[in-house]
DNA sequence: TAGTTGTACGAACGATCGTACAATTAGTTT
DNA sequence: AAACTAATTGTACGATCGTTCGTACAACTA
C-alpha cells in the first residue's frame, strides 16, 4: 500500500476539509456559491471562521474546491454506475436513469448542484465559471460519446442535446414547483426520443 | 383619456423608478437577484442609495418589482408577437421563435432573465420564489394551451414540457459556453418534435 | 402667497462580509 | 523531555450590506 498517512494531524485536517466541502456543496445547491459565506459555514459546522478560511485561503478557492467536490459526487453517483453496463443503448439508459435518480433523490438538497451553479455563474467571467464550464463540457461530451456508441445513431450531438435538455427540465420543474411528475415526463420524453432514433437507424440500415 | 398625471413630481419619480428597474433587471440576469445590491445600483445610476431604497422600502420589494418588470418585458417581447398569429401551429412556431430570439438577442445581458432567477430561487422559500414560480406556471400553461390549440395533438402537457426544455437548454448552453450553435440545435429539435407530433396526429386521424 | 406633498439626498446605524495575523492546541519527530 | 510542525483558534481590520433618520427642494393646492 502506498500513500499511508500516519500523521494524525493532517488526517484530522483532511476530515475537517471533507466535512466543510460536503456542507458547502449542500448549501451551494440551495443558495448558490455566492450565498456560501465562510462565517455561516463555520457557524453551522461549529468550527471557527478562521479555521474554515485557513483551509482554502480565499473565498474563490473555497468555491472552486466546492465545485470539485460536487463533481466527484456527481461522477460517483451518475457516471460510474453507468460504466458497469457495456457501451451502447444499455449504458446510455443507465446513465440517464442515474441522472434522474441523482436529481430526484436530492443528492444535493437543492436538486442538481450543477444546474444551480451553472445558472449562477454562466454570465460572469472568472475561474469559477471556467471550472463549471469545463465540467459542463466534460459532461456534454461524455453523453455525446455514450450516444455515439449506439449503432446506427446519425447525429449524436443533436441527440445528446435533446436528452440533456429533458434531464435539466425535469430537475428545474421539480425543484421550483415541487412537481414530482416532471421526472416521469422526462422519462417519457427520453424513451420516445430513443425509440425515434432507433427506428430511424433501422430504417436507414435498409 | 383617463389617468392623466399632471403632477410633475410623481412623473419624475416614476421615470426614476423605471430606470432603476430596467438596470436592476439587467444586473439580475447576470449576477442574480441577490447579487443586486442597492448601493451598487445607486452607484451605477448615479443617484443616492437612499433614493433607490425609498422607491421600494426593502430589498425584497426591489427584487419583486424587478421580477415584475422583467415579466412585462418578456410578455412584450415573446408573448405579444405570437398573439398576432391565429391559434394553431403558426402561433406556436411564432412563440418558440420569439423565445429563441429573445434569448439569442440578449434582451437581458445574461440571457433569459427567468432562467437565471429561477435557478437562484427555486430551492429557497419566500415571496420572491413564489412570484417567480407563479410566472413560471403562467408561462408553462400558456405554452400548453398554445400547443393544445393545434388540431390532433394528443398530449399537450408532454409536448409543452419537451419544447420548453429545448428552449432553456439552448439558452443555458449559449450563455455558459458562448456557443451560438445551441440555438440552431434547439430549432432542429423543435422542428423534428413538431413534425413527429404532426404525423402522429394525422396517423391517428385515419 | 402660504402651506402641503413627494422625491431625492447625506450621514449614520448595526450586522456581516472576506481577509490578516499572532497565539494556542494537538500530534510527530528527535 | 525538547524541538518542531500542522491544524485550529481569537481578535481585529476595512469594506459593504440593508436600513433609518432628518433635511432640502421642487411642485402642487388653497
Amino acid at each position: 500500500m502506498e500513500d499511508v498517512k500516519v500523521d494524525g494531524r493532517v488526517e484530522r485536517g483532511e476530515q475537517t476539509r471533507r466535512q466543510i466541502l460536503r456542507r458547502a456543496a449542500e448549501i451551494a445547491s440551495v443558495e448558490g456559491l455566492e450565498g456560501l459565506s465562510i462565517g455561516r459555514l463555520a457557524g453551522e459546522l461549529e468550527v471557527s471562521k478562521s479555521g474554515v478560511f485557513a483551509h482554502f485561503g480565499s473565498k474563490e478557492e473555497l468555491q472552486l474546491s466546492t465545485v470539485r467536490a460536487a463533481a466527484a459526487i456527481f461522477v460517483q453517483q451518475v457516471v460510474e454506475p453507468a460504466l458497469t453496463e457495456p457501451p451502447g443503448l444499455a449504458r446510455l439508459e443507465r446513465l440517464l436513469d442515474g441522472w434522474l435518480a441523482y436529481s430526484e433523490n436530492r443528492t444535493f438538497p437543492g436538486g442538481c448542484f450543477f444546474y444551480a451553479v451553472q445558472a449562477e455563474f454562466d454570465a460572469r467571467p472568472g475561474r469559477v465559471r471556467d471550472a463549471i464550464a469545463g465540467y459542463g463540457r466534460e459532461w456534454n461530451s461524455y453523453v455525446r460519446e455514450t450516444v455515439a456508441a449506439i449503432p446506427g445513431i446519425t447525429d449524436p450531438d443533436q441527440l445528446a442535446f435533446e436528452l440533456v435538455a429533458f434531464l435539466e427540465m425535469a430537475n428545474a420543474q421539480s425543484v421550483l414547483h415541487d412537481d414530482p411528475d416532471a421526472y416521469s415526463r422526462a422519462r417519457v420524453a427520453v424513451r420516445a426520443r430513443l425509440a425515434q432514433a432507433g427506428t430511424a437507424a433501422s430504417t436507414a440500415r435498409r
